[in-house]
DNA sequence: CTGAAAGCGCTAACAA
DNA sequence: TTGTTAGCGCTTTCAG
């Protein structure tokens, strides 16, 4: 079943054929109508591979993430799914499972021209990487910075999200914030979890509270597990604090549940706030306080600069461009009260 | 840069590159060094769009779910992708969003040959839909039932699933388990929630235990907010049970949280446990008891009759494959000592 | 406004 | 063992 036949069964050339399928303009109303009906009689569909080797696209993107298990990037996954949508685009997923060679995989595959773009959200590759991401493909780069890439990266706004959580503590007069998750001595200096440090670090200076860094927990991961063992820790040390940070919602659940658990009244005694504003949080008891990182907006400038690069047929500048980021104040730290 | 210019490079023809590629055999070593010194010295890549059209495949799969949100589909699709990978398959995954059109849409895409085979979650199809679904295309079905489809299901063992933890908890000595997001008057026939519930009245009908319906608690959705407020209108009924087989994991986290608020000892007082063994279920407090339903066995075997149907070239007729489901007895529900 | 024809880059049948 | 060649089905000039 090709265009041909399609023609042939409508009495007209295949290019007019094409030309219906195109929506190009000029076209009889009496050719397009017997057009639509031959295909719907033959029930024709236009072959992409063909379409694709001609037109030189796919209408496909790629987006390769760390892992789709991490609710975070599920749920980025599923808004960019829709934001591609909307553009008649369809995503290849691929998950690097925190695995830099499969990173490098992902990118190499470019070459074949099986997506017209690659939405790129690294976490494994370092400086020494960055050249294989050299070329003139569409490349939009997501979260964690990866300095030197002449490419787009869009952005969550760690550091001046972490600070409002911050100042929103400090304002309800918190004065010993935890922060479970941190990253006290940074290695991989643009780790979010180094950021979202620096954040709340920035926001203590700028009241000129000190900071002690006793308060600084270091957990293994950032599962709920975790924030829950550094409860533990912190309260079987006899840590003082009035406050948790997390540095995302995960972790934010284990600290929850374990405060409970230890007859800690959340927030009477200790507020809680975490980071990332995934779905689930919004049901945890009490609900949970948190950085919305602006998924969505986030999903939907990779995908219109991706996009936009497709049709200017190359890649766009190196640019920074920042998500809105914004408070989604519940229960675990509720919004202040006008004084 | 074409396999011409491969092929001019290396001083042979584009056959012997093409053959060279694809590992045909019979090749002199002299000429498959040479070509592939060519090739990267070039820093060739095969033209997929090409390669695809003239082969008449695209070694990608179509992958159809309602929701990567939901962390059953993205634990899902996670392993579907590491699956499909290891097969040498990229795959385009589409959400529907629960949503029926979305999802007659992902099937009517199958015709452009965008993809070699679809698996399927379908959720709000009906049988009114299935006609959409005929084709020779390589097609699995997976979890809720669809019947009439001609081609292979991989299912979820609910029946016998919901039945082994009945029988666990009964085993436990539990006499009164209330059955949390519970579809006591089955509607759509086949969902997982009406065939779990029929599998925890089917064990205790085998136990001649009488079903009191009182402890079959509907729920509006399947979050953990709605396992909560099963909790309480449980509690304020003054409702009596000793144990919760929650429908799926999200609900039994809800409960266990809703369960410690009430002052309500688990394991002690009220044995819990959960359906889809998700992977933060490992890390609740307690940890949650669940069924495993075979979530790797279930995208193992998925993608294995995908490409297995690819390869014959045609569809494979009905049938139901079963994964293998188990219990994953953890804290909320211990494994009972043996007698 | 419509049609004829030239490939897009590759694979596979066939020839040598 | 290697090379020649005919398309795969479509889009896109370009002529009519």
């Amino acid at each position: 079943m090709t265009m041909a036949d399609v023609a042939h069964e409508a009495g007209v050339s295949v290019a007019s054929v094409s030309n219906f399928l195109n929506k190009q303009p000029y076209m009889s109303e009496a050719m397009a109508a017997r057009i639509a009906e031959a295909i719907d009689r033959l029930g024709y569909k236009v072959n992409s591979s063909a379409r694709n080797l001609r037109s030189g696209r796919t209408r496909l993107l790629k987006l390769v993430i760390p892992d789709l298990r991490q609710v975070y990037f599920s749920e980025l996954a599923e808004d960019i799914l829709a934001e591609a949508r909307q553009h008649g685009y369809g995503v290849i997923v691929e998950s690097t499972t925190n695995n830099r060679a499969r990173e490098l995989e992902s990118i190499a595959s470019m070459g074949t021209h099986s997506a017209d773009g690659l939405i790129l959200s690294p976490l494994m590759m370092t400086v020494d990487d960055i050249a294989a991401l050299d070329g003139d493909y569409p490349l939009v780069l997501l979260g964690e910075r990866l300095f030197g890439v002449n490419a787009p990266h869009v952005v969550i706004r760690n550091r001046e999200g972490a600070a409002a959580a911050t100042y929103h503590l400090l304002d309800a007069g918190c004065r010993r914030i935890a922060v479970v998750g941190a990253v006290p001595h940074p290695e991989h200096d643009f780790s979010s979890g180094s950021i979202r440090t620096h954040g709340y670090r920035e926001a203590l200076a700028a009241r000129d509270i000190p900071c002690d860094d006793s308060l600084l927990i270091e957990t293994q991961g950032w599962g709920s597990a975790d924030g829950l063992a550094a409860v533990d820790t912190m309260l079987e040390s006899g840590l003082q604090f009035d406050a948790v940070f997390a540095l995302n919602d995960l972790l934010a659940w284990g600290v929850l549940r374990e405060l409970r658990e230890r007859g800690v009244a959340v927030p009477d005694d200790v507020r809680v706030i975490g980071f990332d504003d995934v779905e689930e949080s919004a049901y945890m008891v009490p609900s949970l306080s948190t950085v919305n990182p602006g998924r969505e907006a986030i999903a939907r400038l990779a995908v219109e600069s991706i996009i936009q690069q497709v049709e200017s047929g190359s890649r766009a500048p190196a640019q920074t461009i920042e998500a809105p980021y914004s408070l989604s104040l519940r229960e675990s730290s509720p919004a202040l009260a006008c004084a």
